[in-house]
RNA sequence: GCGGCCAUAGCUCAGCUGGAUAGAGCGCUUCCCUGCGAAGGAAGAGGUCGGACGUUCAAAUCGUCCUGGUCGCACCA
C-alpha cells in the first residue's frame, strides 16, 4: 500500500486534536500560514471555537499548551485566533526517504481518481497544414494531464483525432497541382509522379503544404474561378478519383511523418491515432438515422439537431450541398471509441475554448441518442501575438520549428558562453536540446489552462527567474554534490536524521511532503500550472537550502543525512518535472 | 442581442473549497563568485486586488449588477 507522508503526518496531528477537543478535524481544515517563519501548518480554531462557545484565540492557546509535547511536533504556537505548528524533520524526512523508496519514479501515487480508466482525446491538428505555436499548447498541456491523470491513478488510453480530409485538403491540392504547371480539371494519374518528383524534396513537409494551403486561401479570396476549381478537387477526392486519391495518399504521409516527429519530440504518444477519414462513411449513416429517428431534422435543406431549449441553439450536421460537417464525423468518432474502448468510464477531449460551444451541443446530441457514458471535455484558452490571434489568412503563422530553432540557437548561446573552454560541440548541443524543452514547455504549462498566453518571443528566449531552467538549475546543483560526493547511494529511511536542526532543512523537507498533494489536486482540477507552481517553490527552497547548509564538507554523520535530504530533493524535482514531460539534464 | 472566459505591482502571472501584514518572476536601484555550479543569492522601491451593492464575526476569494477586454453563437473547421 502507498504511504503519503503529508497525508500520515497531518493525520496524526489532526488526529490527536480531534480527541483533544472532542470534535472533527480534517486534515483538509489545515492551511498554510501567510509567512513560513510561522510554521510549517496552521490551524484557524474559528469553528472550534464556534463548538465549544469560547473565543478562537482561546482555543488557540490551550491547544498550543497541549500540543507542546507531542511527538513530532517541534513547535506550537497560538497567533491570535491561530495555532501555527512547526514540525520536527525526525517526523517527516524518514517518511519521505520511505515513500520516495517505496514508489521511485511514480513518486506522488495516489489514487484520488478513483479507479477510472479515461479515453483521453487531445493532438488533433489537421493534416496539410503546418503546425505552429498555437497547437503546442494543447499538445504540451494534453501530454501532461495524461501523466498527471496516471499519478492520481487512472487508467489513461491517450487518442488523437486527425483532420485529413475536407475543403482544407482541396484547396491544397488544387494550388499544389496548379502551381506546378498542372491543369486541376485534366489531372490524371500518370502526372502524380512527375508532379511528387516536382516537389523538391525538403518541401515534402506539413510545413510547405501548409504554406500552399494559406496561398490558395488568398487566391480564393482574390478570383471568385478559383472557388470552382477548388470545389472540383473537393468533389474528385470525395469520389476517390484515383489520381486524387493518390495525391492525398502521398502529402498525407507527409503531413504524418513529420507530425510523427513532433509528437515525438514533444513526449506526445497516443495509443489510437484515429482520422477523419474513417469516421466519413459512418456518419452518414448515423446522420440518416437520426434524420428517421426524428432527433435531426431538416431545416432550410440542411440536417440540424434543434437544441434551442437548453440554451445550445442548432447543431448542423449536414449542409443543404449534402455534405457533412465536423459535428456529424464527431458523432461517428464517439461510436467508434465506444466500440474500441469500451471500458472507459469517462471520456475527456482537450479543446481550446472556442469549440467548447461544440462539444456542450456533442454532449446533448449523445445524450439523445442514447449514449451512456459521460462525455466531456476540458477547455484551454488560445495563444495569441501580441497583435492578435495567429491564423494563416493573416499569415502571421510562427511555425513550431521556427519557434523551437529560436530557442534551442538561444540555448546553444548561453550553454557556449558557460563552457566555452570544457564542454565539446556536441556536449554544448545535448545540453541545450534539454534547456530548450524545459524553456518550451515550462512557460507553457506555469499559465493556468483558462487564461490566454500572449506570445513573448523575448521571454520565451530567458532562461531565467520563474522559468523551466531555473529548476532545471535546482537540480543539477543538486546532482552535482551528489556526484561530488563520490557516494553511489540509494533512500536510506532508517538513517539517524537526529542531527539535521536548521531551519532551511525542514522546510526543504516540508516543500517536498506537499508534493503528493499537489499532484492530487492539479489531476483533479486539471491544471498542471499547479505542479508547475510546486517546482518553482521546490527550486526556490534549493536554491536557498544550497547557500545556507553544506553538504560536502559537514561532518561525516551529518554528511550522510544530508546527502539523503539532497538525493530526495532532486528525486522530487525531478518527478515533478517530469510530470510536465520536461527532462532533467545531469549537467548544464 | 445571448453565452463562455478574463480583469491583482510598470509588465507577465500565483493567491486552493471565504480567514493572520495580498505573493512570485521580469524590469528598475544597490550589493554578493580564491566558497557544494552566479542559468544563483541578498536588500530596496513599487498594489484603494476594474467599479458598486450585498452575504458574513471575517471577502482578492461567495452572490447580484455595472464597466472594459476577449472568444463563441445554421450551412468554416
Amino acid at each position: 500500500m502507498m504511504s503519503i507522508t503529508w497525508d500520515a503526518v497531518l493525520g496524526r496531528l489532526a488526529g490527536h486534536i480531534s480527541e483533544i477537543m472532542k470534535s472533527t478535524v480534517e486534515v483538509s481544515d489545515f492551511v498554510l500560514p501567510p509567512k513560513p517563519e510561522l510554521g510549517d501548518v496552521a490551524l484557524g480554531c474559528f469553528r472550534l471555537a464556534e463548538a465549544h462557545g469560547k473565543n478562537p484565540a482561546e482555543i488557540a492557546e490551550e491547544l498550543a499548551g497541549a500540543l507542546a509535547d507531542f511527538e513530532g511536533v517541534a513547535k506550537a504556537a497560538a497567533a491570535g485566533p491561530y495555532l501555527n505548528i512547526t514540525f520536527k524533520l525526525t517526523e517527516i524526512l524518514p517518511r519521505l526517504l520511505k515513500e520516495a523508496k517505496e514508489n521511485g519514479d511514480a513518486f506522488g501515487q495516489s489514487d484520488a481518481l478513483g479507479k477510472q480508466t479515461i479515453l483521453f482525446e487531445y493532438a488533433n491538428p489537421n493534416t496539410h497544414k503546418e503546425i505552429h505555436v498555437g497547437h503546442l499548447r494543447n499538445f504540451i498541456l494534453g501530454a501532461s494531464l495524461v501523466h498527471l491523470f496516471r499519478r492520481a491513478g487512472s487508467r489513461v488510453i491517450p487518442v488523437s483525432y486527425i483532420n485529413d480530409v475536407g475543403t482544407h485538403v482541396a484547396k491544397c491540392l488544387w494550388l499544389l497541382v496548379t502551381k506546378h504547371g498542372f491543369d486541376a480539371k485534366t489531372f490524371s494519374s500518370d502526372d502524380v509522379d512527375s508532379l511528387v518528383d516536382a516537389v523538391p524534396l525538403e518541401n515534402h513537409t506539413a510545413q510547405y503544404l501548409g504554406q500552399v494551403y494559406g496561398e490558395a486561401t488568398s487566391a480564393m479570396e482574390e478570383d471568385e474561378s478559383v472557388k470552382d476549381q477548388v470545389s472540383f478537387v473537393h468533389n474528385a477526392l470525395e469520389n476517390h478519383d484515383p489520381q486524387w486519391e493518390a495525391l492525398w495518399q502521398e502529402t498525407r504521409k507527409w503531413s504524418m511523418d513529420e507530425l510523427t516527429e513532433i509528437f515525438d519530440e514533444l513526449g506526445v504518444r497516443i495509443e489510437r491515432q484515429y482520422f477523419e477519414s474513417e469516421c466519413l462513411d459512418r456518419s452518414q449513416e448515423i446522420v440518416n438515422q437520426l434524420e428517421k429517428d426524428g432527433i435531426a431534422k431538416l431545416s432550410e435543406g440542411a440536417v440540424l439537431i434543434d437544441m434551442e431549449e437548453k440554451k445550445l441553439g442548432m447543431m448542423l450536421l449536414r449542409k443543404s450541398d449534402g455534405s457533412l460537417l465536423y459535428a456529424a464525423k464527431d458523432l461517428a468518432l464517439a461510436e467508434l471509441k465506444a466500440q474500441e474502448y469500451p471500458e472507459f468510464t469517462q471520456s475527456l477531449v482537450l479543446v481550446d475554448e472556442r469549440q467548447s460551444l461544440a462539444m456542450r451541443q456533442l454532449d446533448e446530441a449523445l445524450k439523445r441518442i442514447g449514449y451512456g457514458k459521460p462525455y466531456g471535455y476540458l477547455g484551454y484558452e488560445l495563444v495569441t501575438l501580441p497583435e492578435g490571434a495567429m491564423s494563416s489568412r493573416k499569415g502571421n503563422i510562427i511555425t513550431f520549428q521556427a519557434f523551437r530553432d529560436m530557442v534551442v540557437e538561444a540555448a546553444e548561446a548561453a550553454t557556449r558562453e558557460r563552457h566555452e573552454k570544457d564542454w565539446d560541440e556536441e556536449r554544448i548541443s545535448a545540453a541545450a536540446k534539454m534547456l530548450a524543452a524545459a524553456g518550451i514547455k515550462y512557460a507553457i504549462v506555469k499559465q493556468d489552462p483558462n487564461k490566454v498566453i500572449v506570445f513573448d518571443i523575448k521571454k520565451a528566449l530567458s532562461f531565467e527567474g520563474d522559468t523551466g531552467p531555473y529548476i532545471q538549475y535546482a537540480a543539477t546543483r543538486l546532482g552535482s554534490i551528489l556526484k561530488k560526493s563520490g557516494w553511489s547511494l540509494g533512500f536510506q529511511p532508517e538513517l539517524d536524521f537526529g542531527g539535521l536542526q536548521s531551519d532551511q532543512e525542514r522546510k526543504l523537507a516540508v516543500c517536498i511532503a506537499q508534493f503528493a498533494d499537489v499532484v492530487r489536486r492539479a489531476a483533479h482540477e486539471a491544471k498542471p500550472s499547479l505542479v508547475a507552481r510546486w517546482c518553482l517553490a521546490l527550486a526556490q527552497e534549493v536554491n536557498a537550502f544550497y547557500r545556507d547548509v553544506p553538504v560536502l564538507d559537514a561532518p561525516l554523520e551529518l554528511k550522510e543525512a544530508r546527502l539523503q535530504l539532497v538525493l530526495l530533493a532532486r528525486h522530487a524535482l525531478v518527478c515533478g518535472l517530469d510530470l510536465l514531460g520536461i527532462p532533467t539534464p545531469e549537467e548544464m
